[in-house]
RNA sequence: CAGGGUGUAGCUCAGCUUGGUAGAGCGUCUGGUUUGGGACCAGAAGGUCGCAGGUUCAAGUCCUGUCUCCCUGACCA
């Protein structure tokens, strides 16, 4: 089993002493002496780590906190939030901000332990930044216009600012600024665990969008793209690290092509967890494997032409306080999909250019899309300034691409019909039965209008990787990202070395990072039924549940301190509940914290020499197994499940 | 940030319209009876009604302000 490389030292059950303390528990040991636990230290060191390294945690509900509650907070609405809470693992502080209680920690550290251990494997080193931050190293790059409010922010005793760290970029560049000195040194990639702050303008759902949340976050280094020490190789290593980490973590998940944000660069791509409830939506070609997110997925060729027979004549129509394209549709007798949208968009330029992108109405522009078609950044013109320049905002019509300097970009999907309702480019008017060739004559002649893929993808739009196969749409949450980004914060902050040529040259730079604490809530959504949560083995908190019936019966804690101690011999982290509670809640309380096997033990079982073992996955009430061969069962389908990353 | 909602016991909520002794269920604690899928009986503890002003003889309830938390949107690990 892989699990639990560095366990702490188990005495009684109780984990309350780090290995290497020489901390012993002053108890016999002994399993039935509940609540007979005083530490000091011993003078007879414990057994080595290394004797002990593979041993698994027992913990007795008694002696930890898993505040379990039958009714959520009416807060909570997301599965993994409400489960979250009714499990006892997480209670709120402020919005956005929650405690992690035992288990949760558990798991936090497991899934943290699987990070490191690939992170480690891809050749990535761990130190940890503070979460301090000085606000000078924003303005360098200027991300503390660009983050803006999402940046929390706060003044020292001398009046300093400081932000609290959202991500690193800025710190660990400024860090290499000292730090890298030769072009020896690369490639060079260093990642940490930390607690990352964002002042969201909604937190929500629990650890599924906090302000305060636990990251991985990782920062590579190269002189070249290519090359064995080149950015792609470890930007290509990082994407399998990222598929090692979320498999061995038993999830579900897509790695999908992404826009790369306000962080910038190049190429990105999300590692989404797949599940009906996600608030993402991905685009995937059930042939190809094609996927990407809704901002970056290609279209498929689609064919288009100019000339399609008008039906009928070009006729204005008074439509006057119709805010929306639906209201419009609906007066005028037509549907969204058979007008046209005309937006207008401006250069990122000194002096900006106009551009107006023509979509179909039931369409959306990808402004990413559009900067891609005519070669320079967009973004939605300013009102006013549109209207300044003849722009009839709401009523704007591809005609003007005759009266306005402009560049035109229509998406294939706009020339389909012989027959468009429109606007009029004129206030308060639109007008039917627009036809391209017809009305358009003079622009087309003169070559001043663009085809080209200008809109976001759709289920059932053409794939761009397999002809004839269509897109389909998944949901999911992001738990993962990586980018390419280039020199844009070297540049920035002015890191650079000397080549072998002697000559200055920036970094390249690539960064990685993972949702720690999303990822738990993330595979929650994934992963539960209507009793609680459903773990994957890997990251459970513990592995075996064990439920004591009647746990004051000196026969029956004697055979669970025995069978726990078994179990942890074997490297199996062991959940012992022995509440003097009724079975029915311990039960219940079972199934909602969700470890992949329960054990029963009763008196009842101990007659028949057995236990009772049962899956989580299992609908039934659990069968009973001999006695003796039950650890034997227990590793084998933890090794198992594990071992195929579920 | 815009729009909508909320705040009374650990949790879920009633009480507010029409001002007059702070309520219920669950949970917790004590004693007893129980003990394989959220038991039963008897008892107990627990709330400056988010906060600050105001109106009133009297405010959980009416008025003003303020904060909190949640939901819907754009952003993101």
């Amino acid at each position: 089993m892989r699990s639990s490389p560095s366990t702490p030292t188990a005495c009684c059950g109780t984990i309350r002493c780090d290995k290497n303390h020489g901390l012993r528990c002053s108890c016999d040991g002994s399993v039935g002496s509940p609540g007979v636990h005083s530490w000091t230290m011993s003078s007879t060191p414990t057994k080595s780590s290394l004797s002990q390294a593979s041993r698994g945690t027992i913990q007795r509900w008694s002696q930890t906190l898993i505040p379990t509650v039958r009714q959520a907070p009416s807060d909570a609405e997301m599965p993994s939030h409400i489960f979250m809470i009714r499990a006892g693992f997480i209670r709120q502080v402020g919005a956005g901000i929650y405690n992690y209680l035992p288990l949760a920690w558990r798991s936090l550290r497991k899934v943290s332990e699987i990070v490191r251990e690939e992170m480690d494997a891809a050749g990535a080193s761990e130190l940890l930044m503070p979460a301090f931050q000085p606000m000078e190293l924003y303005a360098e790059t200027k991300r503390d216009v660009d983050y803006g409010d999402l940046l929390f922010t706060l003044e020292d005793r001398h009046g300093r600012k400081v932000a609290l760290g959202p991500t690193h970029e800025e710190v660990i560049t400024s860090l290499m600024c000292g730090a890298l000195t030769s072009y020896k040194q690369f490639p060079l990639n260093l990642y940490q665990i930390q607690t990352k702050f964002r002042d969201e303008f909604r937190p929500r759902a629990g650890l599924l969008r906090g302000r305060e949340f636990i990251m991985k976050d990782a920062y590579s280094f190269h002189l070249d793209l290519e090359g064995e020490a080149g950015l792609n190789a470890t930007y290509d290593k990082m994407h399998q690290a990222y598929t090692n980490i979320f498999t061995r973590c038993g999830l579900d998940f897509s790695a999908v092509e992404a826009e790369a944000g306000p962080i910038g660069g190049s190429a990105s791509h999300e590692f989404m967890v797949n599940c009906a409830a996600g608030e993402d939506t991905i685009l995937v070609c059930p042939e190809s494997g094609y996927a990407a997110n809704v901002e970056k997925a290609e279209i498929g060729k689609r064919a288009w032409s100019f000339d399609v027979a008008p039906e009928g004549e070009l006729v204005k129509h008074h439509t006057p306080n119709m805010p929306g394209i639906h209201m419009v549709a609906e007066h005028l007798g037509t549907t969204p999909s058979l007008m046209l949208k005309s937006i207008v968009l401006q250069t990122l330029e000194e002096s900006p250019r106009w551009v107006v992108a023509v979509v179909r109405g039931d369409h959306e522009v990808n402004e990413s899309k559009v900067r891609d078609a005519i070669g320079f950044a967009v973004q939605l013109a300013p009102e006013k300034e549109a209207r300044a320049a003849g722009f009839v905002i709401g009523y704007v019509s591809p005609k003007t691409v005759d009266t306005i300097e402009m560049t035109m970009v229509v998406d294939p999907d706009a020339l389909g019909s012989g027959s468009w309702a429109t606007g009029a480019d004129e206030m308060d008017h639109h007008v039917t039965g627009f036809n391209w060739s017809r009305e358009m004559s003079n622009a087309i002649g003169n070559d001043k209008i663009k085809i080209a893929d200008i809109r976001n993808a759709e289920a059932g739009d053409p794939s761009p990787r397999a002809d004839g196969v269509f897109l389909e749409a998944r949901k999911g949450i992001e738990v993962g990202h990586i980018f390419k980004l280039g020199t844009k914060y070297s540049e920035a902050i002015g890191l650079s070395v000397l080549n072998k040529d002697q000559k200055k040259q920036a970094i390249i730079m690539g960064c990685y990072g993972i949702g720690v604490s999303r990822t738990l809530a993330a595979c929650i959504e994934m992963s539960h039924d209507d009793n609680g949560i459903i773990w994957p083995a890997a990251i459970a908190p513990f592995h075996v549940h064990i439920v004591v019936i009647k746990p004051k019966e000196p026969e029956v804690q004697a055979a669970v301190g025995a069978l726990s101690d078994e179990l942890a011999e074997h490297g199996i982290d062991v959940l012992i509940d022995d509440r003097a509670e009724r079975p029915g809640p311990k039960f219940k309380d079972a199934d909602l914290i969700g470890l992949p096997i329960r054990l029963t033990i009763s008196p009842k079982t101990l007659e028949e020499n057995g236990v009772e073992f049962k899956l989580r996955t299992d609908d039934a009430k659990g069968s009973m197994h001999p006695r003796d061969t039950v650890v034997q069962r227990c590793v084998e389908i933890l090794s198992a499940v594990m071992d195929s990353g579920g």
